[in-house]
RNA sequence: GGUCCCAUCGUCUAGCGGUUAGGACACCGGCCUCUCACGUCGGUAACACGGGUUCGAGUCCCGUUGGGACCA
């Protein structure tokens, strides 16, 4: 009976959110080292707002993080009938009341309040009034809430918060339009749904007394709750567009690996020890929602930049390779279909970039025969003192009967030695002929994944306009 | 305005009465080196302020200030 069950009930009125995605990985590594069952609930009861396309969004984006739900999702805007039943039987059993009071008059009474120094609360007007018959005038449903005591949230992140009951006025169940409101249909569906652990977002903590005073009502076990300090921006004004990119998709489309993002939602409120990575597998084990911290956090987008540099680093280049595919897309480039060799060319550029935009970035020369030469680095390097090292090392590649790194490194090892220099003064020039610019990986790595014919073609090419001579790969010795 | 929450390097944080206040990102410098990186070594940098409690306070209590949430 003790048995966990996490929610996770985001609406869907935007893109996945990073503070969304945290909220929804805390709650689900809680119930899964509990054994629990983590519910997904969608609460679209605002049809104006909520679309299909966030929806699928928040599905795919929790999809993407590996963030899998047990149950649901579950529709609010399909169980309207719960939660006019749970009203009516309020209603019945005298816990809530109807209220006819107009907007007009509410306003009307908001205004006198607050030109009277007291506060804009309603003032239960209708509270003990009983309609008469015949009585046609639209109404909202009331929760009567106790005006003495106090209720307590005890919350597992936040610790014992008291609020006094005459501080909450009575707020509405279901409107004039026979809608229920967001605080009724949450507190409803967590009862049916037997949530016993509410882990959520600080800006509902002014809520949950309410909340807390229904499930009363309803004669519901009270769940837990966890509410999470929000994630704020570089200004400490809450995340918002305003910031850039708080949509996890954008993240995906920046090129940014499911596992950085999560460490990084993970550590931000949270800390184990010194600890800063942590695999799925760590985190389940380790993390603790009671260890939460209990201020805000600021979104730190460099450290999450060095994490998704930490997992590119790590990952198998043939899974790297895989993932990376759809970027050269993007980017416009001819797919490779050597899914051997693209793993090779990622192994090349893995510890060089940090995000796989910028791994594709890079990989241009590999990608393209069309070299953007780097004007200045072709007349600091491609000099009449530098181009017959280069056409030493074109003939010495060119007559390599095995195209591999060590021979590779052998052939420049011999011109070096020939031509009494160090590495640095035949590798630029290189470097430059085949990849237009001074910044590449290792040349003999950048030369074995380009292949002998690139490779050649390319020294060819820098070699033609000022040698005035044309190397024919098979003519030399 | 009312109710509530929060406060350690620029940032994420460790700390749970006695520490040279630790780690990480970022930043700066050394080393490594065919370029750029990786890596590695080192450095700059914090307990918001004021009162208590205590032999002793970053740690406990109360204020102040500053942020924030919710309601309107």
């Amino acid at each position: 009976m003790n048995e966990v069950r996490s929610r996770f009930a985001p609406s869907p009125t935007g893109y996945l959110h990073i503070g969304g995605a945290r909220t929804a990985l805390f709650a689900f590594l809680y119930a899964k080292q509990h054994g629990g069952t983590f519910v997904l609930r969608i609460d679209d009861t605002d049809r104006q707002r909520s679309t299909q396309e966030y929806l699928e969004d928040i599905l795919d984006a929790l999809r993407w993080l590996d963030i899998q739900w047990d149950e649901g999702p579950y529709f609010q805007s399909e169980r309207v009938g719960v939660y006019q039943a749970a009203a009516e039987r309020l209603l019945r059993e005298g816990k809530a009341y109807r209220c006819y009071c107009s907007p007009e008059e509410l306003e009307a009474k908001r205004q006198a309040a607050m030109a009277a120094g007291r506060k804009p609360a309603y003032d239960g007007t209708c509270r003990d009034y009983h309609p008469f018959p015949g009585d046609t005038r639209s109404f909202t449903v009331r929760f009567k809430s106790p005006r003495v005591g106090e209720t307590v949230l005890e919350d597992v992140i936040k610790g014992r918060i008291v609020f006094q009951n005459h501080e909450l006025d009575d707020l509405i169940l279901v409107r004039s339009d026979g809608m229920p409101t967001y605080n009724f249909c949450s507190v409803v569906d967590d009862v049916e749904l037997r949530i016993s652990h509410i882990v959520r977002g600080d800006d509902h903590v002014a809520n949950t007394p309410r909340q807390i005073l229904l499930f009363q009502a309803l004669e519901a076990p009270l769940p837990s709750f966890a509410h999470l300090p929000l994630i704020l921006g570089h200004d400490r004004a809450p995340l918002s567009k305003r910031h850039g990119a708080t949509a996890v998709r954008a993240y995906r489309e920046l090129g940014y690996l499911p596992d950085a993002l999560v460490n990084f939602l993970a550590r931000l409120g949270w800390a184990y020890g010194d600890q800063e990575i942590f695999s799925r597998a760590e985190l389940l084990a380790k993390f603790r929602l009671e260890d939460v911290g209990k201020s805000a956090g600021i979104f730190n987008a460099e450290k999450l930049q060095w994490l998704n540099f930490h997992y590119l680093k790590e990952r198998p280049p043939a899974q790297l390779a895989q993932e990376v595919k759809p970027f050269i897309v993007r980017k416009g480039y001819q797919l490779p279909g050597d899914d051997a060799w693209l793993a090779r060319m990622v192994a090349t550029l893995q510890t060089r970039a940090k995000t796989l935009v910028e791994l594709v970035e890079l990989a241009h020369f590999y990608l393209s025969d069309e070299l953007a030469y780097d004007p200045k680095a072709v007349k600091k390097f491609l000099t009449p003192e530098t181009l017959p090292l280069v056409r030493q090392i074109y003939r010495r590649l060119a007559a390599l009967p095995v195209w591999n790194e060590q021979g590779i490194e052998q052939a420049f090892a011999e011109v070096m030695r020939e031509a009494q220099c160090p590495l640095g003064k035949v590798a630029q020039p290189v470097r430059v002929a085949l990849t237009g610019g001074t910044v590449s990986p290792g040349i003999f790595e950048v030369i074995a994944v380009l292949g002998r014919e690139r490779t050649l073609a390319r020294l060819a090419r820098a070699l033609s306009p000022s040698e005035q001579e044309t190397l024919q790969p098979a003519s030399q010795p």
